[in-house]
DNA sequence: AGCAAGTGCGCAATCGTTTTCCTGCCGGAA
DNA sequence: TTCCGGCAGGAAAACGATTGCGCACTTGCT
């Protein structure tokens, strides 16, 4: 319905209507309120008191067009805004929002079109800066033609150029963790089951594992790793696998949460006791399965979060004019609960 | 040829540089692009040519500054971004995105100072609407502070504002669809398990399954609905209770994939065939729940993405001048797996 | 030929700030 | 008294686009 237009459009108060009611001119009104520039005291008190009697807020949109500084970064995920990608935003929107900037969020759902499309929205809107983050860890081609126009950080995809800066997690580290933890508490047969093998993060941790276990002289127990997919129900499947071939099996290290949640359902329902007789450690500390496996689930925790604001800090530096190109690494946690 | 342009392509071209190389001013240049304004055709054309040489964009925040539009949203979420206002947040951003509009994402984290802060932040940038969104589905205060400046919509969480633009899930619906699919497939005692009676998604669930159940002159099974939280480990516990107090019940109606979950576990262990002997519906349809559990869970989908569109273009509505206000209820779909 | 009606396009104001330049004015030194 | 340094603050030019106004030149009609 055509209701009654808003009469009462109560406009903001701009710098003119200060500078007025202060009695001064614009230039000093502005300059009153950035500090710079010499003057009475009592002058910039009577343009403060304007300010406050207007309720005075700058217009961004002028300040940025006089500056060139949007005050702005966009934040591309590139596979819809998963679990994964989540919290890297979060911890993107937080570290930067205490530097007053704010975050334009783009979601390009994998379409190099719909990228191509957000990157030049992002331009047009002239942005300090972009944070690009996938949900896979491979490696992605870096944003193609924005040639140093703007500084970029990508975030757990790394760039396939070394010059470009990326933040992901350091899963070396995080393998170690539980690779050692389980020896630690006396484990030494230890199976790893996790997901595709063309998954970089799959095929990663597999490698670091073996490497681990390799320092202390040991190899992957069960055969080589078990590649399938991040399902529980491939979780169930691999732990009957190993149970058949490899009935001594004392550890399981599993690729993400999942999987090792089906695997202490299989061993449950097996009648093998977790962490009595087989322990089990996962990987990504997703909460809701972490926490509802039986028993809850030693995990390794990436930080998402922490990473999400080490980007944004990185991209801080390279807007100030002084980045840090190359991959940096972002060391894991390890959370013990009770399942090893 | 592209030669000269390539070394100096310092800073993007402005209106001025096209209509200097066209040969005529920045107004006509202006106009030859928005298509307003007579000129002669070979005019518009050299406008174009040099557009196109000079790879010419137009400055948003110059356009935004004289039209007063920023063709930009703030989307403020008040509960981290969980899993219910990811998708809510998609759907928003693609319907916005078509029309050219983007999305500026606060995180207030349940926090009325980080809120207000990200409001003013908004204001200051003149967005061009909010949208306010929560992870419970209880009814929240208004915006405090922003009378009329910008149009709101609420989703999820409506506004105790009668007069605000709210989108919420059509909780009612969800309710009939599962309990008349249980009914259809001739169960006729429904226990009912969900989560803590002061949430309004637990408590309204609980009420309109009642309701339902009444108009077939059926009452709930096992008595009255069982509160407790939202986990699996509830599920679990609240199944074997109800197995105690009323073996013969034969379904189980949840307030959520989690508790549902945990029911068919219970029910599995304890020997009780799913769906053969009791039937289970969930609610949400949280994929990496309802598919891992063994059976796959038939359960209600709440449609968030839907949601998150048609707050979008509710809000692109009021944008336009032509709000409409009210209660917004969006209908739920019945996802049938093998649980029930 | 003369006049009105149209075209095609340039000029300049505008949006709200920031920043540079410049002008008064005051006081102190010569 | 005159000159100069320094401080307070005003005028105006940016920033990059949009748009109302009006000037010059065609055209069409008598």
């Amino acid at each position: 319905m055509s209701g009654p237009d808003r009469t009462i459009m109560k406009t903001r108060a701009t710098l003119t209507d200060v500078a007025a009611l202060a009695g001064v001119s614009v230039g000093t009104a502005s300059r009153a309120l950035s500090g710079t520039g010499r003057m009475r005291a009592e002058t910039r008190q009577r343009v403060l008191d304007a300010v406050q009697e207007l309720d005075f807020r700058p217009n961004q949109q002028a300040q940025s067009l006089h500056t060139g500084r949007s005050w702005t970064v966009g934040l591309m995920t590139t596979d819809g805004i998963g679990r994964f990608s989540t919290p890297v935003l979060l911890g993107a929107e937080d570290a930067l929002g205490a530097g007053k900037i704010s975050v334009l969020l783009c979601d390009t759902r994998g379409d190099v079109i719909r990228e191509l499309h957000h990157l030049q929205n992002l331009m047009d809107r002239r942005v300090d800066g972009i944070i690009v983050t996938g949900r896979r860890t491979d490696p992605r081609p870096p944003l193609s033609g924005i040639q140093d126009a703007v500084p970029v950080v990508y975030v757990l995809s790394p760039s396939t150029d070394p010059a470009d800066i990326s933040v992901v997690s350091d899963e070396a580290h995080g393998c170690r963790l539980a690779v050692e933890h389980l020896l630690g508490t006396g484990r030494r047969r230890i199976a790893h089951v996790t997901g595709p093998a063309h998954h970089a993060a799959a095929a990663n941790r597999a490698l670091f594992t073996e490497q681990v276990l390799a320092e202390h002289s040991l190899e992957l127990w069960a055969g080589r790793a078990h590649f399938g997919d991040w399902s529980e129900a491939w979780g169930r499947r691999a732990a009957e696998t190993v149970l058949r071939i490899a009935p001594d099996t004392d550890a399981f290290f599993c690729g993400n949460d999942q999987i090792a949640r089906g695997v202490t359902d299989t061993l449950r329902e097996s009648g093998v006791n977790v962490p009595g007789h087989v322990a089990v450690v996962g990987y990504d500390n997703w909460d809701s399965m972490a926490l509802a496996a039986r028993p809850p689930l030693t995990t390794v925790d990436v930080d998402l979060t922490e990473i999400g604001r080490i980007a944004a800090l990185r991209l801080l530096e390279a807007i100030d004019n002084s980045p840090s190109p190359g991959l940096h690494k972002v060391a894991c946690r390890l959370v013990v609960r009770d399942s090893a």
